[in-house]
Order: structure tokens, then C-alpha cells, then sequence
RNA sequence: GCGGAUGUGGUGAAAUUGGUAGACACGCUAGACUUAGGAUCUAGUGCCGAGAGGUAUGCGGGUUCGAGUCCCUCCAUCCGCACCA
């Protein structure tokens, strides 16, 4: 019987689901085990060969865990809310949903053909009443809760509110904004609308006008990275700053947890230095400086200012507010008026993305005003400088040249005297900015360690009530808000201005059918446009127009594959404890910022509102890297005239040269002129052969402008094409689909070869090439079973030298993905069976085992020939995975370096072959040995098979 | 600038307590079989050298009987953050 992929591949692909072979079990005496996926968002364009990386490397593990006796969850679904299927919709009128099925399907069309284990029976979709139903509910309870930093946890609004009822807030320590205080009789007094208003200062999901970036022509809201040069990405329409009224998720208030459970996470420090980055905790004190009398209009005017080094307090020889700074106004001095609003007029003019490119240059403007310095009394000057940022601290700060060098060279642009107050440290040069020495000339600080002048200087300002220790992040809270259609809705709806939430026993809020996927006319979000009866529920004057955005959904998806169709709570408490933390997550690094720190972010919430007993989601989590696309780019002369890359490829390179020279240094004018000769364009990489030339024929007719194109080709003939590795995109017309290569070699090379490609979390070109390697093995895989479609299995005793190569592949299987390295254990299998088949091994002792062996990898093959060795259908996936025996690994005619406490003595050259105890006894037993140890024996002896003998002695 | 990662043949890459560097695969060379080959099989393939042999893991040092692996300096590439007080 041949290898015939096609059929054994679409037999137990039936099979697996016929059977829900891979449902996992809610009660089971098994332990349990997770691997999860990040869920894909089911764009138009399918999946590419990229997709499926990380979810073979997580169905190999999940496999695997199978055959070592775990009950396994590995779901999968979709995060089908999202812009592409909207922007569709707008273009074409059809309904993002109908939009979503279809991708959906196409989707899983393809997932299915790749063999996965997924337990289909759990598929969840963001974009499913039945799904975002929890989404609105969890939406409500934190909206329904507050922060209180004395138990360090989420609770109830109703805490708060039974304690303002009681004493007011001024006993109340919560993460908010709000500083004024009441008694419990004001809050009493207080109307519905003041207290909803006060109350939203404390929520965790809250209303507040936050800065956004607007785009008019588009009427709608962009992220940051939308925008480019004060230009939407998408069209080119100018953005503006405004303020609109948002929701916002209260996430600074887990900032300092979420930065400590990093540390209970086996994630790489690469990811956890993002987030720790992006979370941006900074210690130090809040400081605040007076005024000088003459210098402001009111005389209690006071400068607060956030330093992360308060034992440099003596060295501040300046302060810099930001342009933006309120009391800017207030004491610039006539003198100055003039020149300070300049400068911010200058600066405001900057958009933020110029400011931050432009760090070169030093700016900025004296104000006139001098502030009192609160020890020494000193009159230091205060200036404005677009280097302080309005938007951390308090946007002002106490300038340190000789500690700081930002300061160091503002006061060396500006000739402001620098103080030093390090012992025996030059300044003259840069800033000091080790936090280690000795401080000076420093009032009580004189003569103080850094460490300690810290602590001194926190104590003494504390003590003359002129601030306090503090920690800063630079986290910022989550807008929760879009101006689109395709997202969840607000179970929220407002009466007199007030916003209430809508009742359990009302949801879902669906998503009402509007005549358009645009914004209004006078820039409300798509949902204003659906008429009050387009809602399945409504109450109060409207509901809320906006949208969630798209990591609602994806915040905690992981806890509802657990209990998919409960509808009576989004997890059980039993299933959740049960199934507990997802113990391999697998995804992309490209959420380190956004995704996943949502996530960590509402399972702390659930966790302190005890709907779950973990405060994690993902235990361990591998990134897998991104396939690249290698681009085919042909060139195009002045002449209009296609012309063979390798014709002008030297030529092209040394213009190259010159056009990086030209960049920087060159006017337009002096541009040699060849250097226009060519330009770039981008073939379909299915036009290209295997040796780079295009083939004309097709190129003709895939776009109109190569029609009658005249050509240049090389001495062959042909016309070839320069590579270039990039991202995978329909836009470079360079993506390989996983389809093909599932026809025309099968799911398990497929699978193999993305494996084989190098190590799983590299960013690497995906290349076919080598695909036939691992084809080829699986052809070879089946000859160790068959010989002209007949069975050749005996049932003739394993070799000594086939059990070897048995043991020695169990090993390294389990060795590997117990390290989740998914890079070599397919070569581990190829040696394997390159081995057996030197071999001549057909025992079916020895190939039972390597069939398990292969069922993570190959399971459709694995299957098969499990199967043909007379076992009942579909039940590798549930064998039990082979035992190693050490014993089994030792070479014959190793030589073995013996070493004594770690110091290597000498080589024992063993020539037959032995057990790891053999080996042991018959070293012990030479001369040598005997030598080194001095008559006695040794305390302990380890044996690595096959590679060095230790022993304690 | 800060942080993280990576550097090994023509190519993708292995090397799992510091123990034969380049496994495995692609490609290439030669041969066999074949009407044919983008099929299969056999042999070879880091570099230098006819050979013996020498030499080799980005550069330069160090520790060690022994270093791709550990330590230090530097260089290059990639990713993330970036005037964060």
C-alpha cells in the first residue's frame, strides 16, 4: 500500500469527528491540562501558512499531554468582532455578521484540514449573542465596583456607597481622581445626578472625557497607530485632538499587581519587560516648591514636581514646566510675556509625534518667575521646555544637571550655573547618573549614601509637610469606547444624562440593524442611527451608542471555553476551578501590550470579585514568531520595458550606495540619473518557478500593465526576479496558503515541515523548499511498514541495536517537549526512522512505540498505521506514551571521560556494549580508576549514557 | 539612549549538567536504475591541503584537562520602548 495521503488524511479526519474524539471531559480522574491558542480574527483573506505555526507546535503538546494520560482542554474560536469586516460593510452594504459567517467557514474549512485536536463542541465567537451576553455582564460588574487601596482589591459599589452613607468619604482610600471631601449628610443631599457623577469617579468602568483622536472625513475614533503625521493611515484625512466624552476601564489600578504577578508567570522576559516598560512604575516623592513671592499673582501659588531622585534636592538649579502647565500664565513675568507665548504657541503647533522625533533639539523658554527652594531658600529660575511632558507626573520638574543629563544639557545650552553635589565625581563632561556615591555639599544630606539620602530626603519633606513618597506609572487607563458598529454594545442606557445599567435578565443588548455602517451626520456613532424599535430592548431616553472595543471579547475568552453553554453564568465557580489556569498559551508576542494585559487585567478583577480562584490567566506562555513572505520584485526600465534582475543586478547595487549617501547629504538635483532608471514592482509569488524567473505567460493576464510590457531577459531567456522577505500580506502578493501544500504533499508534512523550519519562537521566511525532506520521510516511514502494499511487520524480537534507537527517540521527544522546543523533535523522528530502516527493523515491538511516538506530529499517519498493526481505530491519540529505559541508550565503543569531583582524570575507552550499571562497574573496575580513587569507593557515581562518567568521591 | 533577543557550512539549522562542532534536511557533485524525471537508490559534500595534516561556531581576551556552551570588552543584525523627571 502506498502512502496515499489524500484518503488516510480525509478517513480520520471523519473519524475524529464522528467520534468527538477530542471532547475533554468536564469530571475526570485524569489531571487536567490546558493549551490554548490565541483565537484568530477570521479575516477575508483566510489563513495563511503563518496562522497555523503556533497552533501545530500547541496541538503537537496537546497530544502529546494526551498520551501521557492527561484530559486535555485545547478549544478554539474566534474573536469575530473587528474594523475589516465593518469597513466591508461600509463599502458593500453586507452585514459584518454575514461577512464574519463566511470567513468563519472559510476558516475552519482550512483549520480542518490541518488535523487539529481541537475540541470543536467548545468554539466560541466574540461576535455571538450567546458569547457577548457575558461580555456585557462582566462589563456590569465593573462598572458595579470600586478599588480600595487598603484591601488592595476590587469590591461592590455598594461598600462605597454604604460607607458614604455612613461617613462620608473621607476615611475611604480608593484609586480615583477625586479629592473633594464630604460628610455622609452631604452625600445624603446630594441629587441622583451628583451622586451618580461622584460615584463614576470611583468606578472602575467609568464615563469621563478623555483626549481622542478624531478624524472628521471619517467620523470616528483612531487608536494611535493609525495615525500617521497628523494623517489617518487609511486615507490620508487630517486627525484632530478632541475631547469626548468615553468609557474608560480603571487599569492604573492594578498596576503595581500586575507588575508582581509577572513574577508567579513563566512567560520570556522579553514580554514581561514590555509590560513592566509599558506599566512604567517609578518610585520617588512628590515635591512642592514655592512660588517666589514676587513672582505670581497669588501668593500661594506652588510648583509640585515628581522625582524619582529626591536625594538631589540640593543639586536643583532650575525647574522646567511644561508649555502645557497651567500655572504657566500665572507667573510668567511681564518682562517675559511675550517670549513665553511664543514658545508655546511653537510647541502647541508640534504635534506630539514631531516633539517626540525632534529630541535633538534643545528648546525652551524662561518664564521670569523664580521658586523658593525649600531648604536652602535659594531663588531658582523656572522655565518652560517641551522635554516635560504635560502628560506624566505632575508636568513639571525640579532640574538636576549634574544627575540628570537632560537637565545637563539644558543648562549647558541656556548657561545656567550646574551644581554639583557628588563627592569626588567630574561633571565638566556629562551628568552623573549612577545611583550609587557619596552626595555633598547637601545641607543634612552632606556626607549620605545615595540610598540612604533618598530615605532622608523622603522623611524630611514628609516631616515639613512639603510632599510625600510616591509611586508614579505611566500606564494610563483603557479607553473602553468605539464609534463603530461591529462590537459588543453597552448594556447601558441613560435617563436624564444619568447612565444606568440594563438588568441581568435583559441580556444580551443585541446588536440593533442600522441602514448605514457610518457615523451620523452630526458625528454619533453608527448605533445612533438605529431607530428605537431596532433595539430588542431599550429603556430611558437612549441607549449607549458606542462599542466595545476589540479586546473585550478576547479578555476572557480563555475562562468561558471552560463552560461554553452555561447560560446562567459566564463560568461555573466548579468548572473554573477545575480547569484553573491555562497552563500553555501560545500566540504572538505583538499582544505583550494590549491583549494580554487586558487579560491579566479582568482575571484579577474576577479573581477579587471571587467568580474564580486564580489571579493569572496564562501560567506559561510561548510566542511563536512570524512567517515572512519573501516578496518576488521585478524591475521596470524608464523604457517602459521589463527587464531580468540579474541583468542589472550588480548595476543596482552600487546605486543602492549612492541613493543611502543621497538621503542625508545629496539635493534632488545631484541624483545620478540611473538611479531613476528602474522601478520596483511586486509579482504574485505564484508567477514565480523554482529558479526565480516569472512565468510571462500567467504574468500577462494577471494585470492589465503587463499585457503588450515589452522584455529585456537574460541569456536563458528568462526573466528573473530580485526576493525580499516581508511581512506576509495580500498587498506584497507574497502569501502562501496552507491549502495547497495540504493538497499536494498532506496535513502531516504540512505539519512536520512547519515544524522543521527552525525554532519555534524566531521570526523566519517561509521557504518550500525543503518541504520534499520531510515528505520523503514519511514516504520512507511507510516502507519500514509496507513492501509492495504488503504488511511487513514480524513479530520477531526488537535488536539490541533498534531498541537503542526506540529509547533514544523517546527521550529526546520527551526531552523536547517537556522544554517546548519544537525545533528538533522531527528530526529526532526522521533520525529514527533513517535508523530502523539501516536496521532492516520491521519488529512490531520496536514500531508500535514509534507509531505513538509520531502521533503528535503525524497523527493522521499515526492513525493509519496504528490501525494496519491490528489495533482498534482512532485510538493512538489515547495510548499510553512509551516508558524510557536508560539501560537501552549506552554505545558500544564509547570513549568515556571519567571524571573525579568534576576534574576530569582520564578516558575509559568501554568496547562492548553495557547498561548505564555496566558501565559504572566496569569503569570502577580499571586501573586507572583505581588509581584516581586510592583504594576507596566512591561516594556517588553518575553516568550520562554515552557521553561522561563523574564520580564523587 | 534604554530594555530584550540573536550571531555556527552554499541554505534552514542541531549540539538537552562544559565532553567527538555542523546531527537532520535542502542544495550541490558523481554514479546506478530508467523511454523519461521536479521519481527512486548509492557515495561524497565546513574551509585550506595532492596528502599527512592543519584549521574552524561575529571580533578580542579570560576561566578550565576540555568552551558554540561559563565570564569580560567590543562589533553587527532584529524586536520592543523612547525627552517618563
Amino acid at each position: 500500500m502506498e502512502y496515499n495521503f489524500n484518503d488516510i488524511e480525509r478517513k480520520w479526519r471523519k473519524h475524529w469527528a464522528d467520534h468527538k474524539t477530542f471532547a475533554a471531559e468536564d469530571n475526570s480522574t485524569k489531571p487536567k491540562y490546558y493549551v490554548l491558542d490565541m483565537f484568530p480574527y477570521p479575516s477575508g483573506a483566510g489563513l495563511h501558512v503563518g496562522h497555523p505555526l503556533g497552533y501545530i507546535a500547541s496541538d503537537i503538546y496537546a497530544r502529546y499531554k494526551r498520551l501521557r494520560g492527561y484530559n486535555v482542554l485545547h478549544p478554539m474560536g474566534y474573536d469575530s468582532f473587528g474594523l475589516p469586516a465593518e469597513q466591508y460593510a461600509i463599502q458593500t452594504g453586507q452585514h459584518p455578521a454575514i461577512t464574519t459567517e463566511q470567513n468563519i467557514a472559510r476558516y475552519r474549512d482550512q483549520l480542518d484540514k490541518i488535523g487539529f485536536s481541537f475540541d470543536w463542541e467548545r468554539e466560541v465567537r466574540t461576535s455571538s449573542p450567546e458569547y457577548y451576553k457575558w461580555t456585557q455582564w462582566i462589563f456590569k460588574q465593573i462598572f458595579n465596583s470600586w478599588y480600595n487601596t487598603k484591601t488592595d482589591k476590587a469590591e461592590s459599589i455598594d461598600s462605597l456607597i454604604a460607607e458614604f452613607e455612613k461617613n462620608g468619604n473621607s476615611e475611604v482610600k480608593a484609586v480615583s481622581e477625586f479629592t473633594d471631601l464630604f460628610t455622609a449628610d452631604e452625600w445624603k443631599a446630594y441629587s441622583e445626578k451628583e451622586k451618580s457623577d461622584i460615584l463614576m469617579e470611583y468606578r472602575l468602568a467609568y464615563l469621563a472625557d478623555s483626549w481622542v483622536n478624531w478624524c472628521p472625513a471619517l467620523g470616528t475614533v483612531l487608536a494611535n497607530d493609525e495615525v500617521i503625521n497628523g494623517l489617518s493611515e487609511r486615507g490620508g484625512h487630517p486627525v484632530e485632538q478632541k475631547l469626548m466624552r468615553q468609557w474608560s476601564m480603571r487599569i492604573k489600578a492594578y498596576a503595581e499587581r500586575l507588575i508582581t504577578g509577572l513574577d508567579t508567570v513563566d512567560w520570556t522576559d522579553a514580554i514581561k519587560d514590555m509590560q513592566r516598560n509599558w506599566i512604567g512604575k517609578s518610585v520617588g516623592c512628590s515635591v512642592r516648591f514655592q512660588v517666589a513671592f514676587d513672582s505670581a499673582q497669588s501668593p500661594e501659588a506652588q510648583i509640585e514636581v515628581f522625582t524619582t531622585r529626591p536625594d538631589t534636592i540640593f543639586g536643583v538649579s532650575f525647574m522646567v514646566l511644561a508649555p502645557e502647565h497651567p500655572l504657566v500664565d500665572e507667573i510668567t513675568t511681564a518682562e517675559y510675556k511675550d517670549a513665553i507665548e511664543a514658545y508655546k504657541t511653537a510647541a502647541s503647533l508640534k504635534s506630539e509625534r514631531d516633539r517626540q522625533a525632534d529630541v535633538k533639539n534643545i528648546t525652551g523658554q524662561f518664564t521670569g518667575a523664580y521658586a523658593i527652594h525649600p531648604f536652602s531658600g535659594e531663588k531658582i529660575p523656572v522655565w518652560i521646555g517641551d522635554y516635560v511632558l504635560a502628560s506624566y507626573g505632575t508636568g513639571a520638574v525640579m532640574a538636576v544637571p549634574c544627575g540628570d543629563q537632560r537637565d545637563w544639557d539644558f543648562a549647558k545650552h541656556f548657561n545656567i550655573p550646574i551644581k554639583n553635589i557628588f563627592e569626588n565625581v567630574d561633571i565638566s563632561e556629562a551628568a552623573y547618573t549612577e545611583k550609587e556615591g557619596t552626595i555633598a555639599d547637601s545641607g543634612f544630606l552632606t556626607g549620605l549614601s545615595v540610598k540612604e539620602a533618598m530615605k532622608a530626603a523622603i522623611a524630611k519633606i514628609e516631616e515639613h509637610q512639603l510632599g510625600f513618597g510616591k509611586t508614579n506609572y505611566r500606564l494610563r487607563d483603557a479607553i473602553f469606547s468605539r464609534q463603530r458598529y461591529w462590537g459588543e454594545p453597552f448594556p447601558v442606557y441613560y435617563k436624564n444624562d444619568i447612565p444606568h445599567l440594563v438588568d441581568d435578565a435583559h441580556l444580551p443588548i443585541e446588536l440593533p440593524e442600522v441602514d448605514k455602517y457610518l457615523p451620523t451626520e452630526d458625528g454619533e456613532p453608527p448605533l445612533a442611527r438605529a431607530e428605537k424599535s431596532a433595539w430588542k430592548y431599550s429603556e430611558g431616553d437612549r441607549m449607549e451608542y458606542n462599542t466595545m472595543p476589540g479586546w473585550a471579547g478576547s479578555s476572557f475568552y480563555f475562562l468561558r471555553y471552560m463552560d461554553p453553554h452555561n447560560t446562567q453564568e459566564f463560568v461555573s465557580k466548579e468548572k473554573a476551578d477545575y480547569w484553573n489556569q491555562v497552563d500553555l498559551y501560545i500566540g504572538g508576542s505583538e499582544h505583550a501590550t494590549g491583549h494580554l494585559l487586558y487579560s491579566r487585567f479582568w482575571c484579577k478583577f474576577l479573581f477579587d470579585m471571587g467568580y474564580i480562584s486564580f489571579d493569572e490567566p496564562f501560567k506559561k506562555m510561548i510566542n511563536q514568531g512570524m512567517i515572512l513572505g519573501k516578496s518576488a520584485i521585478a524591475y521596470i526600465g524608464a523604457d517602459d520595458k521589463l527587464y531580468s534582475y540579474d541583468l542589472i543586478e550588480n548595476q543596482l547595487k552600487s546605486e543602492k550606495e549612492i541613493a543611502n549617501h543621497v538621503a542625508d547629504k545629496i539635493t534632488d538635483t545631484e541624483i545620478p540619473n540611473s538611479i531613476q532608471t528602474y522601478r520596483e514592482v511586486r509579482i504574485l509569488i505564484d508567477l514565480i518557478n523554482d529558479d526565480e524567473s516569472i512565468k510571462i505567460d500567467e504574468l500577462r493576464t494577471w494585470q492589465p500593465q503587463f499585457e503588450d510590457i515589452e522584455l529585456v531577459p537574460n541569456e536563458n531567456g528568462k526573466i528573473t526576479v530580485r526576493r525580499e522577505v516581508d511581512k506576509m500580506s495580500k498587498r506584497w502578493f507574497n502569501v502562501v496558503t496552507p491549502d495547497d501544500l495540504c493538497e499536494k504533499y498532506g496535513a502531516d508534512t504540512l505539519r512536520m515541515y512547519e515544524m522543521f523550519l527552525g525554532p519555534l519562537e524566531q521570526t523566519k521566511p517561509w521557504d518550500t523548499k525543503g518541504i520534499s525532506g520531510v515528505h520523503n520521510f514519511l514516504r520512507k516511514l511507510w516502507r519500514l511498514f509496507y513492501n509492495e502494499g504488503q504488511l511487513i511487520v514480524t513479530n520477531e524480537p526488537a535488536s539490541k541495536e533498534s531498541l537503542k534507537t526506540l529509547h533514544k527517540t523517546i527521550k529526546k521527544v520527551e526531552d523536547d517537549l517537556e522544554r517546548y522546543s519544537f525545533n528538533t523533535n522531527v528530526s529526532n523522528m526522521m533520525i529514527c526512522v533513517n535508523e530502523l530502516t539501516d536496521q532492516k527493523c520491521h519488529s512490531k515491538e520496536v514500531l508500535e512505540q514509534v507509531v505513538i511516538l509520531l502521533a503528535p506530529y503525524a497523527p493522521h499517519a499515526a492513525e493509519e498505521l496504528w490501525e494496519a498493526l491490528g489495533h482498534e481505530a482512532g485510538t493512538v491519540s489515547t495510548a499510553q506514551f512509551p516508558t524510557f529505559n536508560p539501560d537501552m541508550l549506552v554505545e558500544a565503543n564509547t570513549v568515556y571521560p571519567v571524571s573525579f569531583n568534576g576534574k576530569m582524570r582520564f578516558n575509559a575507552e568501554l568496547p562492548t556494549t553495557f547498561s548505564a550499571k555496566e558501565v559504572e562497574e566496569a569503569v570502577l573496575a580499571m586501573p586507572e580508576a583505581q588509581k584516581w580513587l586510592e583504594g576507596k569507593a566512591p561516594k556517588k557515581v553518575i553516568v550520562v549514557p554515552g557521553k561522561i562518567v563523574n564520580m564523587v568521591v
